[in-house]
DNA sequence: TTGACATGCAAGTAACAACTTGCCTATGGT
DNA sequence: ACCATAGGCAAGTTGTTACTTGCATGTCAA
């Protein structure tokens, strides 16, 4: 469960799942250009697949296969769980 | 505003924010030996400083002085934008 | 004012996380 | 079969972060 937030920590992961909101569903290579594009980051594809599968392991993305393409979709799901913690004192 | 994930990365960080919402407003020492007893944390007094002041800029954390004493409390609210970047997708 | 208590500061160390680099596997088109 | 494409694996490097250590500041009670 700590993953989670370990996941959110790093600024591209944060962009990975901006640009999955967007567009959900995209590949590996489909996701590099539009980061570099649209997010102005300038990661290597080996550094994005990296993100990808802590997001994976995080629960924060969720995969299917068909052929050579692996598609990537955003799990908001465990976000939810995050703010129940802390939420309703203040 | 990304200083909020990286606060939230750290368990300890956690463990003191789950803390604080059981007991709000407690100093340095109270939170050290609480943190210690309830949460098995054995980190040392300036351990916790520095992950209070971490907390603190990422705005989780305010605090007021009375005197020698220095009261804790945790803030919730920058939680609330964590969830809203990007839920309603899914 | 002296001593005990509550906290602050800052340099050094050790562990971890992000990124690079180079090579490998597998799928699909021609 | 061949080659280009999509992706995977793993070791090494670099940068960051958590933690320690030692000393300093400030407050209060006697």
């Amino acid at each position: 469960m700590g993953d989670v937030f370990k996941a959110l920590a790093d600024p591209t992961r944060r962009a990975i799942l901006d640009e999955l909101a967007d567009r959900n569903g995209q590949t590996l290579f489909e996701l590099c250009s539009r980061l570099t594009m649209k997010h102005g980051v300038g990661s290597t594809r080996q550094a994005i697949s990296q993100h990808l599968n802590v997001l994976e392991e995080a629960e924060l993305v969720s995969t299917t296969r068909d052929g050579r393409y692996k598609f990537h979709f955003i799990k908001t799901s465990p976000l939810l769980a995050i703010v129940d913690r802390w939420l309703a004192q203040d």
